[in-house]
DNA sequence: CGATTGGTTGAAGCCCATCAAGTCGGGTGG
DNA sequence: CCACCCGACTTGATGGGCTTCAACCAATCG
């Protein structure tokens, strides 16, 4: 079982330095960049928000000798649950799902990561979800052994991914109550105010909404089918709170509210 | 807000004290132990499994010198959601429910601690739930700031954290799993089983299984209503995989059934 | 231009929530 | 000791909302 998961990363490891090497895609960047020697990771664009934003010139020096980054195709996927956990991940740019899976195919996205975000939680030394790219994504890792070594020495990374860590917990909280007591308006209505809040649009009335992924894995992060998730959204396309331009994008029209319907308020 | 909050936080610590002094409850034999010099750390009946079980005799008296334990009345609560936080939490006999509300009155239980283990996540320095006793409960809490220190000291004790947390990350997703995507039935399976799990009974065929919480908390945390909860588990007992001889205990007749009905297969 | 993929819309049925009544047990007080 | 009460749970009847199944539509690609 775990001998033939090994066997597996091993030919995606192939395949991504395949991909790496065949082409230039513009849609991708910094696929190119495998290693530290050609760009430094203070000139990564998810270096602010990552664990490693706080540390010292020195400090990343080191680290960077020791993460490789990798390019990630839309539905390939970074690790798989019970594979083994060798190392922990940061989205660089693009956006992860991490999902699990029941036996008769029935799926729950528990969350989706995007720039800076990490990924990687183990139990008893095996991943408990699986990790899949929702659009071409480019991820850093870092050997779990060389990090805890750096958690030791830097405090300003162990910090940092206790923070990580604690929003994590934060952030499956709040999505238990939404699975859990939600109506399906109050779903997409918190799903969308949660997106716009971390793109840091909240604020204005009138907000684009970025969606990498599918109604598919929107249905399967929010515990709906599919069918659901598309009637609320023209129901509330109806109501004149949102535009739908194209399948990949909306624009709340009305996020007070959205607010308002995202706490199930009236 | 946060005053009124920690006013009552100070009313809640004065009739612990109160509660302390005047009963020798039997239901609840260790709450007369307030501190440290009268019941050493390493008789706790909790001890095995918290974080501070592989600590040396002169660690643990160090922190034995900075913890208090603590009890707290069936539906009393230990800390609530938005409140400063300032102890980490052990359940050490007892047991806890971590909430969270929504304003028309919607609640989500997300988790149930037993003993060993902890409670206490913050964000941005706040508690994330609602912490209350299921019933009554005996809870050991240290300070984060002292407990920050600690964790630099003992490399065990952050060992035993981080698992702890790592833990209850894969629980939450396990949780998600349950909420999005189970049915009624799969639902109190797997609830079922996973506490017979916990208890450390699930080799056997047959398992007496206590709740200490009753229907409305296991229907919050399932994310079903009291009614589809009880007719559920009648529907269980009309097929001979349950027995129910009390409101707060039920005894799994067929395990293994139980477990394909918790992973959904058939 | 057909074929395929992803999304929307429609119709029907079932399951769960809701509302309501009934039952059980434990505790209190007369 | 029993009558009573209260809370917790169970059971029943009903309706609505979500899922399911199915057809349709739009965009992309060979």
């Amino acid at each position: 079982m775990l001998e033939s998961l090994d066997a597996r990363i091993s030919s995606l490891a192939k395949s991504k330095s395949q991909a790496n090497g065949h082409k230039q895609s513009e849609t991708t960047p910094k696929a190119e960049r495998k290693n530290i020697s050609e760009a430094p990771c203070s000139t990564c664009s998810a270096h602010a928000q990552a664990i490693c934003a706080d540390l010292k010139d020195q400090e990343m020096d080191e680290i960077a000798r020791n993460i490789r980054t990798r390019l990630v195709q839309t539905g390939q996927s970074v690790y798989r649950e019970y594979e083994e956990a060798k190392y922990l991940y940061t989205v660089v740019t693009g956006e992860i799902r991490l999902a699990n899976l029941l036996d008769d195919g029935r799926r729950q996205v528990t969350s989706f990561k995007t720039a800076g975000e990490v990924l990687g939680e183990q139990k008893n030394g095996y991943y408990q979800s699986d990790a899949e790219a929702v659009c071409d994504t480019v991820v850093c890792q870092i050997p779990i052994k060389i990090l805890e070594k750096y958690l030791q020495e830097m405090p300003a990374m162990q910090t940092a991914l206790t923070a990580k860590v604690l929003s994590e917990i934060h952030e499956l909280r709040h999505h238990a109550i939404l699975l859990g007591r939600k109506t399906p308006i109050e779903k997409i209505a918190t799903f969308l105010v949660d997106r716009a809040e971390k793109l840091g649009g909240k604020d204005s009335v009138e907000v684009e909404v970025m969606l990498t992924m599918g109604r598919n894995d929107i249905a399967d992060f929010l515990g709906l089918t599919i069918e659901t998730v598309s009637r609320t959204i023209t129901k509330m396309k109806n109501l004149g709170l949102l535009e739908v331009p194209s399948n990949h994008s909306i624009i709340i029209k009305d996020m007070a509210e959205l607010e308002n319907l995202a706490e199930g308020e009236k």
